[in-house]
DNA sequence: TTCTTCATTAGAATTATTCTAAACTGTTGA
DNA sequence: TCAACAGTTTAGAATAATTCTAATGAAGAA
């Protein structure tokens, strides 16, 4: 079995895993998505990339895909930038670098990054997550 | 003199110390900016307030002139919904809390949170500013 | 296979925001 | 005091990201 097939099966088995149905669009998109190392995507970009492979999936596809993903578990969305939302492939503890010029994300690992001193969420509500955005721009 | 009026004179000695030219807009703008405590606006939201009041300023200045208050100084951004853009009267060191469920910003003073371990930024970056959203929802 | 349900899609619609070009106003210098 | 310039405001059009809609298509159970 080549590359391509096994990222395909290992799409499937993880579509599969979290209740979604492997319908043709969804397994290309998760190949894509996990077949390499940890990647953030915006929804235009996942787009141009399954273009760029001779894929054809709808843009509405692509965004219904990501955010189906993201309430699965399989994906995690981050908020840098106003103008477009990136979804992260690592959905472990971590953190990002945004790389303000180019747009760019960089993931923190969690071991290296702590926060301290948080106080008692207003009451009623709990934590649901602590996200730290370090901002960088060229020197 | 009334505590309009005395809103209103020191709404001009700020746009004055930075350099703005202190329009009928701004002025009325900076008023309601600045007149309490420190608050979280978005252009929808302080254009309603200002349209409240029964003032007159087209949403193309509100925008306008939110990201020259920004630009200023006066102002700062924080981006924490992919949806809309925050505007904080707060520009000193601080964080927030974001109730996911209402959209609303509160602020966590810069004594009370630390954050440790982050890494050296990718070479010939600097750090501009290290954002922390603690994300809190209903219980 | 066949049916039922869920998914995909093109294109229209929506939302936040920015742009444009014309009309207007604060400030400066005579 | 006021003309004139430069900077501002504005309505409305334009953009960009994202969501919605309604019709078509495909996955899975029986």
């Amino acid at each position: 079995m080549g590359k391509a097939a096994r990222d395909t099966s290992k799409a499937i088995a993880r579509l599969r895993g979290v209740g979604l149905r492997p319908t043709r669009q969804r397994v290309e998109l998760a190949s894509l998505l996990f077949k390499g190392p940890d990647q953030h995507v915006t929804a235009e970009s996942l787009h141009e990339e399954v273009s760029g492979q001779g894929l054809k999936i709808s843009l509405a596809t692509v965004y219904n895909t990501l955010h189906q993903f993201t309430h699965a578990g399989l994906l995690r969305q981050v908020v840098v930038d106003a103008a477009r939302g990136y979804f992260d492939t690592n959905t472990g503890d971590h953190q990002h670098f945004f790389l303000e010029d180019e747009g760019t994300l960089i993931d923190i690992p969690g071991e290296d990054i702590t926060v301290a001193g948080v106080p008692q969420p207003p009451s009623g509500m709990t934590v649901d997550r602590v996200d730290v955005v370090v901002r960088v721009k060229r020197a």
